[in-house]
RNA sequence: GGGUGUGUAGCUCAGUUGGUCAGAGCGCUGUCCUCACACGACAGAGGUCAGAGGUUCGAGCCCUCUCACGCCCACCA
């Protein structure tokens, strides 16, 4: 080929796009083209309620570089791109956009078919934004099978997961108590709520003069339905209490209240006896049915409604009012009445919804829920013991069939809230998302679809957006249909995410797949921590501190923000981001640019894919550069294997930088004079540069592609097979030798610099003892800056400065400017440091315990560095 | 209350099973626009690896405790 024009600098603006449509359009992305064992990894689909954000940066280019470090590696990959419909934040927003635009109940106003067309219009904008994005940011998937968790494919693996699990009886309509969103008129589970800690007043009070109970509650209004009292069993004081019956008058209510016994009650808080409303405490409703099944109804009234204001039931005093009026009003008349013992003001830890932002309230009605206790028929396990089962042993004891999380520590997580796990509310009362496959007609219910004939009326509620979701790694293949993909791409092979979505995704995810298809979904999880700004806050609207990564791209380059984004990260940590790092990476991706336009003009004929065995090094620094080639091959195959981001880009950086610009580039330089060094030169520089571009590709795709084209204009990169370099020996010899002159020429520009020689002046050297160093004259002369470079047996006479490096002693000639105190003082200092080592080694090695019990190379490795360090003070002293 | 993470150069962080390696980037100081790159080159300053004990021949890495900050979970009404 002939020379390139290369600009000066890398604008990834003008190649990017072309690029990724190339990429597209050659087929790689799918591995229907590709041959090799599966390599599977499925995108954990971004919600479709805005744009995408750092973490997706983040999570892109951590699925990225795997997939096409495994694509190069020569395997089947397939990275599948996705969407998730997000049922609440997406119908939460789109409502919230509408209540902006001046309409106050949009579910009224609008009716559910027109609502869900809003937000359907708003989430297909919002997907085609997302996809676009992750286009941009170089993102190697397959969009021949890009699924959406709300598409006609993922609705059948939904619905078929739903009447299979109804129909082995685990998943029931149940009337209980749940967390209920007033402010989005919809149930959240367990896992939707955030716990904030607020004010609190701690009202203790009687229910009226005539109980020997003193109850406290931060919701008195909630105590007019109260149907029982509970103490300890224990509990000396109310033994002969429990059992018996009180009928109160409280605030003008009549109460029934049954005393019971329950473990669950502190006998050292407060009084010792605990109000209960089985209709709005989730504890107290699970005490409500212990008793129930004891054949003790205590009963249950629900005081407030699914408006948030008291319902009839709670008395004609109280019904309509809010819950604050309510409140209010009851301690206005325990405080009358003489009954209100004491207020305090605690701190309280209440559970909001994390999606419409309000308090949510316990009120008890009919929802479906998933049983996670309960034996699955047939398997005599249940779906709490398959999630136990897919981290430690296996499913059904087989090693194979297990998730490794990395980091561990997440394991332990993991384990400790399955065990505490409770049954799973499925069903939600927004409209946006997976409808219950659930009709009725009068008394009859039919599950699964749609029965013939009138009258039929499916249920009005959808399920939570996880119960979609966690079907994920096989629902995208496919299922419930027997797919080749499916065969052949599950269980998974690596899946990523962060650790905020562990039990919300994570565990569905194994729950899902282990239950459907008694497989696991995928055999390692690499958790990533949370992208937080400059100064360690979370990205936030409210502090409205967020960073468009397209911009970033667009700035800079996707190749940079990758880079930037995982490079000093470990897993499981947060990271902040911040420019400098953007701007810092894209120097990095400039000076590879640099470098390959320094080949590509400056060898003769550029003739890529040479053997190594095609390769004739000459020279030490041909032989030096080969061995760190293949050191590097090695680092970096180890860390992309196991999934090391951060370790494997800073041994790019490093060799890239150090090793090849600073030191076989300039070298290069010195010695292109000699023609036939020249040639083996050349042919290196090029071998070299295209391993390395290879090795960059899969954190920096974008640069390394467009490079690569000048060096071959047939193949794409994204294509090419990892040179494996592991089979060629390492040259420790050279390795060694040219440490040696790397530290010699060190020396003499340190004294350069501390006699302030300016670069253009050159130097006049002796060197005593330098043999080792003696054939590279030309190198040294090239990049000290020097003229005259002797090699002799005795130091010089007249005046110099000097220093000891290893067995060599330097000598540089600067005339009068040799500045003796500074010399003296100099050699004094090194000389106390090198008696100050000698000491250490020595002591270390008299140790006998120590040379006992360390390993020979420990040992060897000491011996030697005593030993120069011997000589070198002897030098030192001459 | 329980659990868990972090604390390493001025800043942001790496440090893979304990072994002469205390590192990187940015920032800082000094000298240079040397024919690939000033998005650059060269040289340099800067750390009792939070603190105290312990295990070990040997600890930033293991154990115990303490301090600081963070996160998660929990039915103290």
């Amino acid at each position: 080929m002939g020379k390139p024009e290369m600009p000066k600098a890398y604008e990834a603006k003008l190649y990017e796009d072309a690029i990724y449509e190339a990429w597209e359009k050659s087929g790689f992305f799918n591995p229907d083209k590709l041959k090799g064992e599966p390599f599977t990894i499925m995108m954990p689909p971004p919600n479709v309620t805005g744009i995408l954000h750092l973490g997706h940066a983040l999570e892109n280019t951590l699925m990225d570089s795997m997939i096409r470090y495994q694509r190069m590696r020569g395997r089947k990959a397939l990275l599948v791109p996705g969407t998730d419909h997000a049922a609440v934040p997406t119908q939460a927003r789109v409502e919230k956009m509408l209540m902006e635009e001046g309409m106050r109940f949009p579910r009224q106003e609008l009716g559910r078919e027109k609502l869900v067309e809003r937000i359907r219009a708003f989430a297909d904008a919002s997907r085609e934004t997302i996809l676009s994005q992750i286009k941009k940011m170089g993102t190697s998937c397959d969009w021949s099978r890009l699924a959406y968790t709300f598409d006609e494919a993922r609705n059948k693996a939904v619905n078929e997961l739903f009447t299979r699990m109804y129909h082995d009886g685990l998943i029931y309509r149940g009337y209980r108590v749940v967390n209920w969103s007033v402010k989005g008129q919809c149930t959240c589970s367990d896992d939707e709520l955030e716990y904030v800690d607020r004010k609190a007043k701690l009202y203790t009070f009687k229910y009226s003069a005539d109980v020997p109970f003193t109850i406290a509650s931060t919701r008195p209004e909630t105590k007019l339905g109260d149907t029982a009292v509970a103490v300890h069993p224990t509990d000396e004081r109310y033994k002969d209490f429990v059992g018996k019956t009180f009928e109160v008058n409280f605030c003008g209510v009549p109460l029934r209240l049954h005393v019971i016994a329950d473990e669950h009650v502190d006998p050292a808080f407060g009084t010792g006896a605990l109000g209960v409303t089985p209709a709005h405490s989730a504890v107290d409703f699970a005490m409500y049915e212990k008793q129930k099944a004891m054949g003790n109804d205590i009963g249950i009234i629900p005081v407030i409604g699914a408006d948030g204001k008291m319902t009839a039931q709670a008395g004609k005093d109280f019904a309509g009012l809010t819950s604050e009026e309510a409140r209010e009003n009851v301690v206005a008349q325990l405080r009358a009445a003489g009954l209100l013992v004491q207020e305090e003001e605690i701190e309280q830890n209440v559970g909001t919804s994390d999606r419409f932002g309000d308090v949510v309230e316990a009120i008890p009605m009919t929802q479906w829920w998933l049983d996670v206790q309960k034996p699955i028929p047939g398997r005599g396990k249940s779906l709490r013991d398959l999630m136990r089962d897919a981290l430690t042993t296996g499913l059904s004891g087989d090693e194979k069939q297990r998730v490794t999380i990395n980091p561990e520590r997440f394991v332990k997580l993991y384990l400790d809230r399955v065990e505490h796990l409770r049954d799973w509310c499925l069903s939600r009362q927004i409209w946006w998302g997976h409808r219950v496959p659930v009709w009725y007609k009068g008394e009859e219910m039919v599950v699964g679809q749609i029965p013939e004939g009138d009258g039929w009326v499916q249920d009005e509620d959808t399920l939570d957006t996880w119960f979609s979701s966690g079907s994920w790694t096989f629902s995208t293949l496919g299922w419930p249909e027997q797919t080749d993909d499916l065969q052949t791409f599950h269980p998974t092979s690596w899946m990523q995410m962060g650790y905020e979505i562990l039990y919300l995704w994570l565990m569905r995810m194994v729950l899902m797949s282990a239950y459907a298809l008694d497989e696991i979904p995928f055999h390692e999880v690499y958790i990533h921590g949370m992208v937080q700004d400059k100064n360690g806050r979370k990205f936030s609207k409210s502090l409205n501190n967020g960073i468009d990564p397209i911009d970033i791209i667009e700035k800079y380059s996707a190749d940079a923000l990758r880079f930037s984004v995982v490079t000093g990260v470990s897993p499981g940590n947060d990271s902040r981001f911040y420019e400098e790092k953007v701007e810092a990476a894209q120097r990095l991706v400039n000076k590879l640019w640099n470098i390959s336009r320094f080949i590509l003009t400056s060898v003769e004929t550029v003739s890529h894919g040479r053997a190594f065995k095609e390769l004739k090094p000459s020279t030490l620094a041909d032989r030096w550069i080969l061995s760190r080639l293949t050191r590097l091959e090695e680092d970096v195959a180890a860390h992309m294997g196991a999934a090391e981001f951060s370790q494997a880009s800073e041994k790019l950086r490093e060799f890239t930088w150090n090793d090849f610009a600073d030191w076989y580039l300039e070298i290069s330089k010195a010695q292109r004079v000699d023609p036939k060094i020249k040639a083996s030169t050349d042919a290196i520089l090029v071998y070299v540069l295209e391993h390395l571009l290879t090795y960059w590709h899969p954190i920096m795709p974008f640069v390394t592609e467009q490079i690569w084209k000048y060096l071959d204009d047939q193949e794409l990169l994204i294509a090419h097979a990892w040179p494996v370099m592991r089979l060629i020996d390492l040259d420790l010899d050279a390795e060694a030798e040219m440490a040696r002159l790397q530290e010699v020429i060190g020396a003499m520009r340190n004294i350069r610099s501390q006699y302030s020689v300016a670069p253009k002046q050159k130097i006049s050297v002796v060197l005593v003892g330098g043999n080792e160093v003696e054939s590279h004259r030309a190198v040294i002369e090239s990049l000290a800056g020097v003229e005259s470079l002797t090699f002799e047996t005795q130091s010089p006479k007249d005046e110099n400065a000097s220093v000891v490096v290893g067995q060599t002693q330097i000598f540089v000639s600067l005339g009068g400017l040799v500045d003796h105190e500074k010399e003296l003082a100099k050699s004094k200092a090194q000389a106390k440091e090198l008696e100050k080592y000698i000491r250490s080694l020595t002591s270390k090695l008299e140790n006998e315990e120590f040379t006992s019990k360390a390993p020979e190379q420990v040992v060897a490795t000491m011996e030697h560095n005593l030993a120069e360090a011997k000589g070198k003070l002897e030098k030192l002293c001459t």
